[in-house]
DNA sequence: ACGGTGTTTGCATAGGTATTCAACCCGACT
DNA sequence: AGTCGGGTTGAATACCTATGCAAACACCGT
């Protein structure tokens, strides 16, 4: 026995119809309280829930938005996603989390798996998708939402921080620092994130004459990022300042340079990262980095879902978030900096 | 137009049965290799996968596993969630995730929603759950796996490290190396998994009659590590070493003493944790700790989950899997130490 | 008392798939 | 040639719920 309870069950165990003990568990449909009562008693004592299943099968809603993301190391994510669950959950939806690992299972492949579960929305958390995918997914009607990455051109939507501000936010400071030698070390090529924080940095440095001292690929990456800094160092001229593209990679750079290569941060050299991932305010690190309001991003993220959702017909929106820069320790101050 | 093809959509375009279309994509059922290949071949020009829902719908089986998990921000569990997530998908599964958050939304009532989706089974990550939901899964035949916490006497499965063992084995360390005032943060006094750990602890203690000389509760969390830290440092008699419940309390507890307390690690006091979170391997704390086989412990969960998935009636085991000491330079080496 | 308005209820059906059952075909064996 | 059997196929049904439709009902004003 003790197989789970129907709504037919409830309907013959109150004494009505099936349609009635839906109407019940339907907000907004019409029941008067005394049958809402006897259905409710009769729920209650068989233990009935609707199966969410048969329900998005009808209503041709599952309530389940599908979550891609390749790697969870970068914390940025983790904290990204916890907010994101509890937000939707407050909407009545919830994540289906879909990985494809760094070793690359074929990211298609896993958006096609998640297309089976009649997912309302799909958001794509720092993976690009390709062209014929978006085809799909459009013509499946499903919202597509991409989060902290953007694909410009593609008629997405995307939410992100204002990448380019940021970047161009951090070369001021760091010339304002009066840093001479002033490097970067950028994120993924293949990311339009990583190119624009690059592209508002170098602005940024033009704007002021300034040349861009050093640039390498650090690919999001903590191996790559450490053996990126290690690099630099090794020039006759090594730089005084390196922008890393993420925290992540960041918090790798201060312990080559400090750890292996015996440099003092900021003292000989000041590093600077981007997220305001919760480990940059340790006081190991204490890392001067641009926020990304994670909160905002999610809200945003959302309530991007929701309205496409409700109106299908919706314009895509490209929203960027811009935050501010949190001063720290790990990057010189320039004298009078203010705000 | 372009709504999404039905299987018999499929099956008219073919000129079969809908049946046929079903079997084509049911493994193991009995279709001619003739019939499969013109169903595919009609499938593709359609664009047609089988609905996940209809199909989980009418098999009982949905093919979705449920997690349920209190905070991400102790790295050791977006880890485990990445490695979980992968090796179901390698099973044909999906993780739907839920988050209770750590103003608490009512467990019981997020476990309620998980269990409207029909969810094939349900892994519980640092959560404790009530008597009353447990009998509410066991009678809906919901295979149930704690993962990183267990529940004696509970009948349910369960997977966690070797806590006691690994507890032991950090007493018999630090007292190897010489320490005299040996104190111990602890975890969440709820849950088993912090209580077999001081348990542990407090065993390698006694068979040295050796006293623990502090005790105080770290809650797993961050801040209340290090305000215990704090306390401690406080007494007239500080301790010589502090065995903290995880890492990610541990690493509080780090910044705690060395930059507000001045207090040099190792020097001053020992420091060892338990989890070997990736973070406790960086240069900033080169965390001593004990390692929690995090591959196998999800190994493991999902074998679980998949044998009491085949066959309802399994017994529910209870897994400890033992991880070794990983000796970095947080603490206090003794002489010769080997292994 | 009656028509009208608005609310509640049950009946029947749909939504997309898997699966049982019977029908079928075809080759093989006696 | 006739029968048996294995392998394929299609028709019909079940899974569980939401919803359009029409019937039933209550209530109001005149």
């Amino acid at each position: 026995m003790s197989k789970k309870p129907t709504s037919s069950d409830v309907a013959r165990h109150a004494g009505v119809s099936q349609s009635a003990v839906s109407r019940v568990f339907t907000p907004g449909a019409s029941v008067s309280p005394d049958m809402a009562k006897r259905v409710r008693a009769s729920a209650d004592a068989l233990g009935y829930r609707p199966n969410a299943l048969a329900r998005g099968l009808i209503t041709g809603r599952s309530r389940i938005i599908g979550l891609v993301v390749a790697y969870l190391d970068n914390p940025f994510y983790p904290d990204a996603i916890e907010k994101l669950s509890n937000a939707l959950q407050q909407q009545g939806y919830h994540l289906l989390i879909f990985t494809t690992g760094k070793h690359g299972i074929d990211t298609d492949t896993v958006i096609q798996d998640i297309l089976d579960y009649q997912v309302d929305g799909l958001i794509l958390a720092s993976i690009t998708i390709t062209a014929d995918l978006t085809k799909r997914c459009a013509e499946a009607r499903i919202p597509l939402v991409l989060f902290n990455r953007g694909l410009p051109g593609s008629g997405l939507s995307a939410v992100t921080s204002g990448n380019q501000t940021g970047g161009r936010r951090i070369a001021e400071f760091l010339l304002a620092g009066g840093h001479e030698r002033i490097a970067h070390i950028s994120g993924f090529d293949g990311a339009q994130t990583a190119r624009d924080r690059l592209r508002g940095f170098q602005d940024g440095l033009d704007a002021a004459g300034a040349p861009l001292h050093a640039h390498l690929p650090g690919k999001f990456d903590r191996a790559t990022a450490s053996e990126a800094a290690r690099a630099l160092m090794d020039r006759p001229d090594p730089p005084d300042a390196i922008f890393v593209a993420n925290d992540h990679m960041a918090l790798a750079v201060m312990d080559t340079l400090r750890h292996d290569l015996g440099v003092r941060v900021p003292d000989d050299i000041s590093v600077v990262g981007y997220d305001d991932v919760p480990m940059a305010a340790w006081p190991a690190y204490d890392l001067t980095t641009l926020r990304q309001p994670s909160r905002r991003m999610v809200d945003a993220t959302v309530e991007e879902l929701m309205t496409q959702i409700e109106i299908p017909a919706a314009p895509r929106r490209r929203v960027e978030i811009d935050g501010p820069l949190v001063i720290r320790s790990s990057a010189r101050i320039p004298e009078g900096w203010t705000s």
